[in-house]
DNA sequence: CCTTGACTTGGAGCTGACTCTATGCATAGA
DNA sequence: TCTATGCATAGAGTCAGCTCCAAGTCAAGG
């Protein structure tokens, strides 16, 4: 079983610049190659990817996903660690949803205002203040 | 009430090279200055920066915020725009919050496997396949 | 008057993550 | 054999979003 570039780039959502560029850093930890030099991708290859992709779109850089790709290599420690990442990596998820929570609860307080304000325009009446950003906490 | 570059840095916790940036990057509407040139930063401006930030926090490129500054000029329609604006980025938010949850489930489906590929290691019985990245859907 | 410190400017430099270009090789089909 | 396709490489370019530097101005204090 083995894809070309352009089949894994299918696969994966990704374009063949992105696979090479992601190779050049060390992301892809098989490197197999046919007997004309291309590069043959996996199973195992197509799913690490699919992790990545899926650290990436959850806010890790590059860089550390490939540290995660790396200790597939690291031998007996490496299911510990992987697993210890990814357990950091989780708990930096639920921050990040909750701080966009609070940031969709800001944009709440201003669209409340906005409600206001334009009900206020339209029936002639002065348009109230704002003052319903983010709260100050200094 | 006017603030310096450096108080306001303070207020909002971006860099006062950040807040010229941003000046020169037309998101700071009022452009107030002292007698000497320096930069006057109004309780208004520290609200809108805090908007910002607001947005930029939860993914709005720099330019699209510009366009929600702007429209602050724009006159008539200015309450109305910024509201319909506000509104789409908010769904933008709920669309990128569920995205994060989509991926968390994912990690937590890999966290399973490395519980139990973690525990069949230990017990030295053999660690299972893997297969359980994000799911494919082509 | 001189120094200090906070500001100004234009423009260069940096990081991350691609994205593309130029050039060349290898295999397949007409 | 010729041509097209699909891959390879090194290295340049792009974009967002800062971040910093050099050189200069200005006001206050000793």
């Amino acid at each position: 079983m083995g894809y070309t570039i352009a089949q894994a780039a299918k696969l994966t959502r990704l374009s063949p610049y992105t696979l090479r560029y992601y190779d050049r850093e060390g992301l892809l930890p098989s490197r197999l190659r046919d007997k004309s030099g291309n590069r043959v991708f996996t199973d195992a290859d197509i799913e690490n990817l699919r992790v990545i992709c899926c650290l990436k779109n959850t806010g890790m850089p590059l860089k550390q996903s490939k540290e995660f790709t790396d200790c597939q290599h690291a031998g007996d420690g490496m299911l510990r660690d992987r697993r210890a990442m990814l357990r950091r990596h989780r708990q930096a998820v639920l921050n990040r949803i909750e701080e966009l929570r609070q940031n969709l609860e800001a944009i709440d307080r201003k669209l409340a205002y906005y409600d206001q304000a334009c009900a206020a325009y339209g029936a002639g009446r002065p348009v109230p203040p704002c003052g319903c950003g983010a709260q100050e906490r200094d």
